[in-house]
DNA sequence: CGTTGGGTTGAACCCACTCAATACGCGTGG
DNA sequence: CCACGCGTATTGAGTGGGTTCAACCCAACG
C-alpha cells in the first residue's frame, strides 16, 4: 500500500483524518465517475458555484482548484465557513432544506463535478462503498467545523493565523501538492474574516511569523508564503498556549 | 398538516430548519424504532455517552434530556461544540475515523437511544426514507456549525449571550416544551466555553440583558431565566450590529 | 459551623479593533 | 514611458471591549 509520507507532527487535533487522504481523494472521484453520471464544470476566481437560497438539487466534489463556503445572515453578515479542496464535497448544507445554505465560491480556476443528490443516492442503493464514500465525507465536513470553533475559541489572533497556514498546507499536502511554498487565494480581509479578526490584525500576525523565521515572503507579491517546517506551526501554536511568553 | 406554530420572526439565519420541528422529531424517532434495532439508555448529570478515541460503532438519537459535545485538543484545550435536544443526533464525527472526535456528555437526566451504524445502514437499504432522515439530520448539524462560526465571529460578547438563550428557547419550543421559562443546564462557564468568552463577561451580559427587561431571573437561582419574548432577543441581536447605542 | 462550588461585581490591564496615513502592485490610458 | 486610479497591504497611534485578578455573596452540604 502505498501511503504518503505525512512529514507533520501526528499529535496535532486538526490531524484525526487517516494518513491515506491522496488515496481516499482518488476513490471519490473514481467512485463518483464509474457509478454516477456527473456533470463537469469549470469556475474562475469569484465564481458562485451555488448561492444561498438556491434550490438543491446536486452535490458537487472538486477536482482541481480551492472554494471557499460563506454563510450570509439575512441582515447582511457575511462569513467564511470553510475552505476546500480537491476531493472536498460541497453542498450537503442544502439536504435538510432543500435549498443550499451558503454561498460556494472559487478562489481561482477550477472544475468541480457536479452530480444530482437523487442520482447519488440511487447509485449508492446499488454500490454501498459508495454511500460509506458520503457518509465519510459529511463526518468530515462536521468535524472540521468543531475544529474550528476549537482554534476560534480557544487561540489567540497570531495563533489562529498560524493554524491557518498550517491547515492550508496540510490540505495542500493531502492534494499531493507541494505545502513548503504556497499561495494564498485569498486576501486578508477574506483570511480575517474567516478567523474572526480585522484585516490589520492579520497583517501584523503575518509580520510576526516571519519575524519568527515560521514563514517567510517570496520575492513576488505578499500573498506567495514560504513555510520551511509545517511542523514548527503546530508548535508555535502549542507554544502560544502556555502563558509563558513566546517570541516577541 | 398540522404545523406547530413558531412566534418567533422568521427573518433569523438560524431559522432555516422547517417549521415542523415537532413532526421531524416524532418521524426520527417513529422510523428508528420501526425499522433497526435500538438499544435505550438513561444517562444523569455529567454521564458521558461516549469520549473522544472511543470506537465508533453507534448512533444515537437523544429522546429526552441536554447534551453537550465537546471537542478535546491533545494539548488540553476543550471547547463546548454542541448542544444537542430532543430528536437530535449524536455520534456522526466518528463515521468517517471510526473513532468518536469529541465527547458526548448528558446536561441533565435523559434518554438516548442507540443504533449500530451498520444496523442503520442496512436498515436504510430496506427503508429509504430513513436514509433521508439519517441525512437531513447531518445537512443540519453542518449548517447549525456554520451559524455558530457566525455568530462567533460577528456578534458582540452581549449578543452572543443573547442569540444562545434565544437558540436555547427555539430549541425548546421545537421539543414542544414551554420557552418562556428555561432552566440553563450549563453553568456560567460552559456558557462562556461554549460562546467564546470568560465566566465573568457570561455574568455581565446576563444581568444587562435582565436590566433591559429582555429576561429576568426567577425567584428561585439565576440558572432559570425567563423569556417574556424571545423575538425580541433576536431584535436586541440586530440592533447591536449598528454601531448605534444600543442599552447601557 | 466551616467548606466548597457557583455566581456576581469592581478595578486595572491588554489584546485586538478603529482610525488614519502610507506604501505597494497593477491595469489603464495619456 | 510615466501618470493616474484603485484595490490591497502594511504600519502607527489611540481607544475600547473583554480579560485578568480579586473580593465578595450565596446556597448546599458535611
Amino acid at each position: 500500500m502505498l501511503t504518503a509520507t505525512m512529514p507533520t507532527a501526528a499529535a496535532h487535533p486538526a490531524l484525526r483524518a487517516p494518513a491515506a487522504a491522496p488515496q481516499r481523494i482518488a476513490d471519490t472521484l473514481q467512485g463518483l465517475q464509474d457509478h454516477v453520471e456527473i456533470s463537469r464544470r469549470i469556475l474562475h476566481a469569484g465564481d458562485s458555484l451555488y448561492r444561498t437560497g438556491d434550490n438543491f438539487g446536486c452535490l458537487h466534489v472538486v477536482h482541481s482548484g480551492f472554494f471557499k463556503t460563506l454563510n450570509l445572515a439575512a441582515d447582511g453578515r457575511e462569513q467564511v465557513v470553510g475552505l476546500h479542496f480537491k476531493g472536498d464535497w460541497l453542498g450537503f448544507d442544502g439536504i435538510a432544506t432543500g435549498r443550499y445554505g451558503c454561498d460556494a465560491v472559487a478562489l481561482d480556476t477550477g472544475e468541480v463535478w457536479s452530480v444530482r443528490y437523487d442520482a447519488l443516492l440511487a447509485a449508492c442503493a446499488r454500490h454501498a462503498p459508495l454511500l460509506g464514500l458520503l457518509h465519510a465525507a459529511m463526518s468530515r465536513e462536521i468535524s472540521r467545523d468543531r475544529d474550528s470553533l476549537l482554534s476560534l475559541c480557544t487561540l489567540s489572533a497570531d495563533a489562529r493565523v498560524a493554524d491557518f497556514l498550517r491547515y492550508w498546507a496540510e490540505a495542500m499536502a493531502q492534494c499531493g501538492l507541494r505545502n513548503d511554498q504556497i499561495t494564498l487565494r485569498m486576501t486578508r480581509a477574506e483570511i480575517g474574516n474567516y478567523l474572526g479578526m480585522t484585516v490589520e490584525t492579520v497583517s501584523r500576525a503575518l509580520t510576526k511569523l516571519a519575524r519568527g523565521q515560521l514563514i517567510a515572503f517570496t520575492e513576488r507579491g505578499r500573498r506567495d508564503i514560504c513555510i520551511p517546517d509545517v511542523s514548527a506551526l503546530a508548535a508555535y501554536v502549542q507554544r502560544s498556549l502556555a502563558p509563558s511568553p513566546v517570541l516577541q
